[in-house]
DNA sequence: TAGATTGTTAATCGATTAACAATC
DNA sequence: TAGATTGTTAATCGATTAACAATC
């Protein structure tokens, strides 16, 4: 009996953040070679194009066991069949969206999330003049019925998109009815009980760090206000 | 205790793009504790917060130089002007946004980025619906005059909220006229020249790579089904 | 002062890269 | 087959954590 580890959904060993991360870059950038008619991609290719080695990606895929064969490139439809395997459930992953600010309706709107395996169930506000708005085919409601939602059709996502002041509270409501993972846009660091997953996006600490970037690249005495000692 | 050692923008030795990341965090935190009226906040409780060690926080910090004295928390105020002057310059940030769907809408209207530091200079898109519209003060023009305005007054940054297809053109275009950071939306992996700053926001790689942890964390600890109704 | 807590170096840990055997 | 390229382990590198001297 050999190593037959073939089986995505149980890898033996916890799987790095980082390479967690990056299995999604894999499976868009196989996309887009799918759309261009491209059937074969060798690791060497794919590596370059995500200006990464071709070792670590195949270190990466090593985690979830084999994906070719010795001499042979990866064949990109089951390659990305393989990797929607591993990264979502086989069936859509119903989520929420509470807080229906210029951010929540962009999450709303945006159909990407659809075509990568998520379903949105129910959109939550508490300002009146939101209420009743349509998106996707969703009508946003008051936030009072979040619960009863997410308890009927056991939602497993959350996305948070209100103001940082009220966001504990609301991922409060969503931890007592149920949710199993947050997704959360306000700047604020949430206490959440350990079996719930929280994935933080502080955009402003994003383009932040850019600034930094931007900054040091300008020149080795940052910049041209360099106030004369 | 005005500037006198705020050398902020020449540190010695290359900062981990780790550390760099984790400096809006702290930023952010210390803020909030500022609001509360709290003044001063020893490593220990600032790291407890963001659920890091102190020693990671005390390392980040020490790349910058020294920011209290031993034996002494560190004041909350200075402590917030200091990571405000190593992450932005003193003068706002122009930036621009290519791409006014709901996204590029969001972005426009996201108030927390002038707070920040950076300020909304132009809006484009080639949808002749939504040119004409205002968000903040800014009016959509046409794709077509984004590199006159950035020539004109030397933007440095630009959030690209285009389709995937559009992506890499509109990079091009910002590019071409002198933009030296670009904070990347499309779920596209951008060529771009060396000394421009490319940071990608790929948001459904973030929601995939949570799908995933949601997945594991479902398998692993099996052991709560739901919460006794 | 003495206790507290930073600044700073050393030890540990984990992730990336290199190398190559396996093998189709 | 022979060349190509994966799968897999070992070496290297970098980041985190631990420890404690410095010192206010």
């Amino acid at each position: 009996m050999a190593s037959d580890q073939n089986t995505a959904s149980a890898p033996r060993v916890r799987i790095p953040e980082a390479t967690i991360q990056r299995l999604p870059v894999y499976l868009f950038r196989l996309q887009a070679l799918q759309a261009h008619g491209i059937k074969k991609v060798c690791s060497r290719e794919l590596a370059d194009e995500l200006k990464i080695s071709s070792s670590r990606l195949r270190h990466d895929f090593h985690y979830f066991g084999s994906f070719s064969r010795p001499g042979h490139p990866y064949d990109v439809e089951p390659l990305i069949a393989r990797l929607r395997d591993i990264l979502v459930l086989s069936e859509p992953i119903d989520f929420i969206i509470a807080g229906m600010g210029n951010l929540g309706q962009a999450m709303a709107t945006y159909a990407q999330f659809e075509q990568d395996g998520f379903r949105l169930v129910g959109l939550f506000d508490i300002n009146p003049k939101i209420m009743g708005l349509n998106f996707r085919g969703v009508t946003v409601q008051d936030l009072e019925m979040l619960p009863d939602l997410v308890r009927a059709r056991h939602v497993p996502l959350g996305v948070l998109t209100v103001p940082a002041s009220a966001a504990q509270s609301v991922a409060d409501l969503m931890v007592d009815a149920g949710i199993r993972g947050i997704w959360n846009f306000a700047p604020i660091n949430l206490k959440l009980p350990a079996n719930v997953v929280l994935h933080d996006e502080f955009l402003s600490a994003s383009i932040m760090s850019l600034s930094y970037k931007m900054k040091t690249m300008l020149g080795s005495n940052g910049g041209r206000r360099d106030s004369g000692a």
